[in-house]
RNA sequence: GAAAAGGUA
């Protein structure tokens, strides 16, 4: 069954996403049963390739056999669905997946969030967050980037500092996406000179938190917008002797 | 020993 997890994987990741959902068909043939790993390979790969219906029709075949996914298995569903605008549906299916005992982690409410962010619907993401700290799960990194993100979006900048305070005081280290993130809010609000401040910092950091060539594109886009090219122009001068490639 | 989430136009 490992076997057939590794080539069903393998072959979504070649976009040979027909020919894995064919391997599922073979391996029932020959009296194995597809696992959660099998299931969780084929549902992202359907979604992927913008199959939806192909996946709900996988998904429904897999329910029908009396499968019980697990939290990786259910969490790949959500996501898809939110990156089709439905996160209302997806919504749904986390109730379906507490009712069935399986329990949400990071990123479930990761993906959830992010659609309800899309959709504009920030009032229902934030209620996620909620959710998910009720329910005792961590927020990791992603989960604090997701939501910073999400509120620089909706022009909410001071929220977003708040959350990234509130992260650094729960100990939790930034990343260079959540770096990136809010360095993001900052420049479109104007703050160009902050993000710099919090680039300085991101530099004495650990590996996790180097700038990265998205890091210095925000602050480009930042700096040229408000007319500053000189300062870019040393900042890409400093992004060379980093050793970083601007692409 | 295999599967899922976040940042730049």
């Amino acid at each position: 069954d490992v076997t057939y997890g590794i080539i069903v994987n393998g072959l979504v990741k070649q976009g040979k996403v027909a020919d894995g959902v064919r391997v599922l068909v073979s391996m029932e043939e020959r009296g194995h049963h597809p696992n959660e790993f099998v299931y969780s390979a084929l549902v992202s790969g359907l979604f992927n390739e913008g199959n939806s219906e192909g996946a709900m029709k996988l998904w429904q075949e897999m329910m029908e056999k009396g499968f019980k996914p697990n939290t990786v298995v259910y969490s790949t569903l959500i996501d898809g669905l939110c990156r089709i605008g439905k996160p209302e549906e997806a919504k749904k299916v986390l109730s379906e997946m507490v009712s069935e005992g399986c329990m949400p982690n990071a990123f479930t409410y990761s993906s959830l969030m992010r659609g309800f962010f899309e959709k504009g619907n920030g009032e229902k993401a934030i209620l996620e967050w909620k959710e998910m700290e009720k329910n005792g799960c961590t927020p990791n990194e992603i989960c604090y980037s997701v939501l910073i993100h999400g509120l620089c979006l909706d022009g909410k900048l001071k929220e977003g500092l708040m959350v990234w305070k509130h992260m650094l005081g729960r100990g939790c280290k930034p990343d260079v996406v959540a770096y990136s993130s809010i360095i993001h809010g900052l420049c479109n609000a104007g703050f160009v000179e902050g993000g710099l401040r919090l680039l300085n910092e991101m530099l004495c950091q650990g590996s996790e938190s180097q700038p990265d060539t998205v890091t210095y594109n925000i602050l480009f886009n930042g700096l040229c917008k408000h007319n500053n090219i000189s300062r870019a122009i040393d900042l890409l001068n400093s992004m060379l002797d980093r050793g970083c490639d601007p692409d």
